[in-house]
Parts: structure tokens; C-alpha cells; sequence
DNA sequence: GAGCAGGGTTACGCCTCCTT
DNA sequence: AAGGAGGCGTAACCCTGCTC
């Protein structure tokens, strides 16, 4: 048994975004980690390969995962997870500089598990999720310190306030009886993100060879970053509202990419509101996404 | 068969933060 | 300074099924 005799699923099962939490017996909840999707490969004599989503061989940067799974002895299997920044408390997806890191080695790094697509020769996806789990769960009965099996919870609405108290980024529900899908192709998993919802101000119009392509954000008279996401309507009306009220940078200091794009500034504030998973360490919202004007 | 609606898939644009 | 990666949303496209 080699690594290419295992398949890779042309790209790993994806939660879908949904407001609310599913309920009922045939729904299982898990929280979810903020890190990066990856799928790991294993012969089972030590030779291991790292996937991102995009199904990318990312060995060259995790290097203190491989480190994890090279010892293991649980037979050539195909692993499906996330890689996390964990402080012991929460994830945390900027300090782990998992965005575009290459080289990189820190012992907060884990690898948290939640699904088994290939064990021992015999593709599983088939397979329900109650299946599945079982046999990953058999794999790591004793689990590391950093490297453990994401646990299954049976009330989601329990985990949703444990995750709003503690700060996590959200539940992931997924139904018991289902197989494992390409992509998001499927009714089974689910993902509630917990965010943020904020009135912030545009101050400015960022435009790319004339035509607006982001708008500039302040937050208690400070930068908080681009939202983007705007429909047709949306840049008529603020580009009206930009010649009604020309103005200038309200901020001292820009940041190096700002200073060499076009930006149209505006003499009076525009309320809009935005949800964002968080803001960064550097004030900066997290995957902003424009929710509409005024308050 | 033409035209439309709806769903699904793909392509692209955008942002931020990292590496080169 | 420039480019790439990862992630998300939107636009564009395509396919299917329906109606006329």
C-alpha cells in the first residue's frame, strides 16, 4: 500500500452557512476550529502528505505536523481535519500565522480530526458519518495533546451559548446518517458562525481604473479596514452621495497599500452596517461583509 | 422549438498577511 | 514592491425543466 493508492475526494466536504442550528436525534453538533482545512494521507509505515482544500501538498509547511503523524501505527488511511493555532484556551487563526505562512515551527500548532475517509484499503466515504466517526475514533483512543478527535455534542443550542461565552468562531452540525460529500453538494453539514455587527462609516470610496471597488471604513474615528460586496445600486448612490460631499483623509497614518490606491474620500460620514468574524490584532475586521446603509 | 425561471457551477474580484 | 495563498461574495454562465 503506497500513498497514490489512497484517492483524494476531488475536494473535501464543506459546511454550509447556515443562521440557524438544526435540530433533532439525527443531527450531531462540533465546534468549530478556526485553522486551516486540511486533508492528511497516510501509508501507514510513516509516510505522510498534507492537502489543503484546493488539495495542495502542504508538507513544506507544517512541518511540525507531519512530525505528529509520522510515529503513528494505525495503517494507511486518509484523514480529514483542520490545523489550529491553540493556545490551550481558544484558536487563534492570526497568531498562528496560518495565512500564507511556508515555514514554520511552532509546538501550538495541533491537528484536530473529525472524519476518516480511507482506512486500511476500503474507501469510507460511503459510509454514514456515524460510521466513520466510529472507526476515526477507534484510531485515536488515546488521544495526544495535539493531535485528538474533535468531540460530537448532541445539543447544539448548549454548545452555540458555550461558544458565544467563550469566543469561539461557531458550531458546525452535521447529520449522522450521512455520507461524505464532494464540496457542497449535500444537506448534511451546516456551519453557524458566531460575528459581529457593527456601524461603521465609509469615509472613503477605493476605486480600481475608475469604478468603486471597496469602501473605506472607520470605527470610533479609527481605520478598520475595506468591505467590498457592493452591487450596482450601491456604487451609483455613493458615488452621488462622493460628488454631493467631497472631503479628505480623516486618517493621519495609512497603511503602505492604501497610499498608492485611488481613493475617493468623503466630507461627511456614510453609516453602513457590517458583520465581520472578529477584528484581527491589528484592528482590522476579519472577513467584513456589508449588510446595508444607514443605521 | 423558443423563452423563461431556478439551481448549480465556475470565474473573478476583493481583502489581508505572508514570502520573495 | 510584487506576488501568492486562503477565504468569501458576487457575477456570469450553463444546464435543466417548465410553459406557451
Amino acid at each position: 500500500m503506497t500513498l497514490s493508492d489512497i484517492p483524494l475526494p476531488k475536494v473535501p466536504m464543506s459546511p454550509i452557512v447556515l443562521p440557524i442550528i438544526p435540530e433533532g436525534p439525527e443531527w450531531v453538533y462540533q465546534l468549530k476550529w478556526d485553522g486551516v482545512r486540511t486533508l492528511a494521507r497516510l501509508d501507514g509505515k510513516g509516510s505522510v502528505e498534507l492537502f489543503s482544500k484546493r488539495l495542495e501538498l502542504k508538507n513544506e509547511v507544517f512541518p511540525e505536523i507531519i512530525s505528529l503523524l509520522e510515529p503513528l501505527r494505525i495503517g494507511p488511511c486518509l484523514l480529514d481535519g483542520e490545523i489550529v493555532y491553540f493556545d490551550g484556551n481558544r484558536p487563534n487563526f492570526q497568531r498562528g500565522k496560518l495565512m500564507g505562512r511556508s515555514r514554520y515551527n511552532n509546538e501550538n500548532l495541533i491537528y484536530v480530526l473529525f472524519d476518516l475517509l480511507h482506512a486500511d484499503g476500503t474507501d469510507l466515504r460511503g459510509l454514514t458519518l456515524r460510521e466513520r466517526f466510529e472507526r476515526l475514533s477507534a484510531k485515536f483512543s488515546e488521544p495526544q495533546k495535539r493531535l485528538f478527535v474533535s468531540e460530537l455534542y448532541t445539543d447544539g443550542h448548549a454548545l452555540w451559548d458555550w461558544v458565544n461565552e467563550k469566543g469561539w468562531e461557531g458550531v458546525v452540525s452535521k447529520r449522522l446518517d450521512s455520507p461524505y460529500s464532494a464540496g457542497k453538494h449535500h444537506e448534511d453539514w451546516f456551519k453557524k458562525r458566531k460575528e459581529i455587527r457593527l456601524v461603521a462609516n465609509v469615509v472613503g470610496l477605493k476605486r480600481n481604473n475608475g469604478v468603486i471597488a471597496s469602501l473605506v471604513l472607520s470605527y470610533e474615528g479609527r481605520y478598520i479596514g475595506h468591505v467590498s460586496g457592493l452591487d450596482q445600486a450601491s456604487k451609483s448612490l455613493l458615488t452621488q452621495f462622493a460628488e454631493q460631499h467631497p472631503g479628505d483623509c480623516p486618517f493621519e497614518k495609512l497603511t503602505p497599500g492604501m497610499l498608492k490606491s485611488d481613493v475617493l474620500w468623503l466630507g461627511a460620514p456614510f453609516p453602513c452596517r457590517v458583520a465581520a468574524l472578529e477584528f484581527t490584532d491589528g484592528g482590522i475586521l476579519r472577513q467584513p461583509r456589508l449588510l446595508g446603509f444607514g443605521h
